[in-house]
DNA sequence: TTGAAAGCGCTAACAT
DNA sequence: ATGTTAGCGCTTTCAA
């Protein structure tokens, strides 16, 4: 194999010295036009690539950041990941995944721990361990530059981004009202999700504006599986007034729905609409497509990535948390159409 | 911020030169026991850990590998990274993820320059990129250690860990067969992933055996997609003489098939019997619960992950590649029976 | 605008 | 079994 090329090659070879060229690869200003040229072609003649240990051995900075989660849900991680790197991409940082399933405690000793061998400067947290109070203290207590991606509850500590899932239920509730239903079911999430949770109050919040009394038979409340969608259709299809449109706080539990409407010979949307929540790969695959909230999962992902590098790079400081919020989108389906009794 | 504690103070604390801590660190022979823990209790007092940076540098290893990919599959991807990591966590290595769908000649590149930045040490390709020539060849020329998981064809140039899809397929086949099922359906998969194709011929080889024929309108193609299962759900179950058992190729594909049944009031299993392969989460979801394929992916991952850094430790060559087989498991579940005209 | 010198915190190679 | 000496290839600091 050949010798790896080193900055001193490049200097040697452009005739300068390894501090201007460490400039020139640093983009770092007080160089001449001339001379980050001549560099430029050394160090392209020579195929150049600065070595990333003795880079960070000497700036004490890994230029790696930490994805932190423990969340069974594949597609949600696989869209943070997507959005985590684009943007680690375009500033030259690496991303190494700790996706984590022990107990609190262990959990942040081991990421600490590997914050103090150096092996990332920072970390994002995602739904749920966000909103681990225990991981979030003792990150905050090591000072590790840490930034959130959607926790229920703003955290006084780090700065995150969200989305508005009130909002977005209380506008397709009312997509759901104005295309007519009255007897609208709704499925709620996962208690310990609080972001989940949201989603029904946004629900009440349409409800209640619109002046349609809540009949306490019209709401399940589901653990955000398909299984629970299973038992929560079997419920409210099961009715001798069943609803006209049944809202789940999660597509996987609206899929869940839609194999019961299907054994019970109903149409959807004919003889009921059905919505979810999350824009899951499956909303669109399901017969028919699924109308539904899509979350920015990996715009927000980008966005919390580009927050913890801006306090990396010392542009923001690490004790001032913001909170910054990027909008739902209600995706418009098949699964959506006004009651055959429609006033 | 603490300074960071160094080898050289744990040296002092000791009483011992920096060479005997990074023995003990490094768990290095040739130390005697009493020195051993001497200085194991001076790095607990002060809480030292290892720079990262400067043992890479020093060292001229990364210790982080890349698990390279471009798969639609979440969860796949996800079964895939647990693995990996499992085995890179174990030997302390770090992983760094790179999701890729950049044509095959910008990847290689790409990837090539991230190496040569020493950013990590050797590479992981799963499919479809184990089956990408371009990729492969160009990995072989630049001597990046590489292992592949469950190529579609056996590599001359790196080693990998494949599955018995062929084998698994014709026992399923089988299965079906000794149930007392004749008119089964075959639904092939992706022509593109040549590991699926085999799952094709495994039926067709337990079918010939059994000396039963295989009508042309019992063959269906996908492509690996729900919607290809709703589409050839409608055809199959639309013949005048429908199959009474229906072999998907994977689960996406039997899952819209099962949704076809249901609008077809049909019974799983008792009116008709179906099985898929893979063993996504969403196969325990279905109503009823699929019979199907497991595969062992992480632990193919994790196989696959001990071969690489076995040579990247230098016990084993890296230029005489091997193929281990790890078999895949048959998952009986609620989707299959006997067919109700059995004989 | 450019450069010289001094590390960063380890491991490798060679003593002893 | 233990220690000494040189680096690894950059950035930082300070000087010119």
């Amino acid at each position: 194999m050949s010798e790896r090329v080193t900055i001193e090659d490049v200097a040697a070879l452009a005739r300068v010295s390894i501090k201007t060229v460490s400039r020139v690869i640093n983009d770092e200003p007080n160089v001449s036009a001339a001379t980050r040229d001549k560099v430029e072609k050394a160090i392209g003649r020579l195929k150049f690539r600065p070595s990333r240990a003795a880079k960070s051995l000497a700036s004490r900075k890994a230029f790696t950041i930490s994805l932190l989660y423990d969340n069974p849900c594949a597609h949600y991680v696989a869209n943070v990941q997507t959005g985590v790197l684009s943007e680690c991409e375009r500033q030259g940082y690496d991303l190494i995944v700790h996706p984590r399933s022990s107990p609190g405690y262990e959990l942040a000793r081991e990421v600490i721990s590997l914050y103090h061998q150096a092996r990332f400067d920072g970390v994002i947290l995602t739904p749920p361990l966000c909103d681990n109070a225990t991981i979030v203290a003792a990150l905050a207590d090591e000072g590790v530059p840490t930034t959130l991606i959607a926790p229920g509850t703003a955290s006084p500590l780090f700065s995150s981004v969200v989305t508005n899932d009130d909002e977005s239920s209380f506008a397709m509730t009312k997509h759901l009202l104005s295309l007519g239903h009255r007897r609208i079911a709704f499925i709620s999430g996962h208690p310990a999700h609080l972001a989940v949770q949201q989603r029904t109050a946004g629900f009440l919040r349409a409800m209640k504006g619109a002046g349609v009394p809540i009949e306490t038979d019209l709401i399940a409340t589901g653990f955000n599986s398909f299984a629970c969608g299973i038992e929560a259709g079997k419920k409210l299809l099961g009715l001798d007034k069943r609803p006209t449109a049944i809202f789940a706080a999660n597509d996987e539990m609206a899929a869940g729905v839609l194999t019961i409407a299907h054994a019970h010979q109903l149409s959807v949307p004919r003889d009921l609409s059905l919505v979810g929540f999350d824009d899951i790969p499956l909303a669109t695959q399901l017969w028919p497509t699924l109308t539904t909230v899509g979350q920015p999962i990996k715009e927000m992902a980008a966005r919390a990535t580009e927050m913890l590098l801006e306090i990396l790079s010392g542009q923001t400081p690490h004790d001032a948390p913001r909170i910054e919020s990027i909008a739902s989108k209600l995706m418009h389906r098949q699964s959506t159409a006004a009651p055959l009794a429609a006033a």
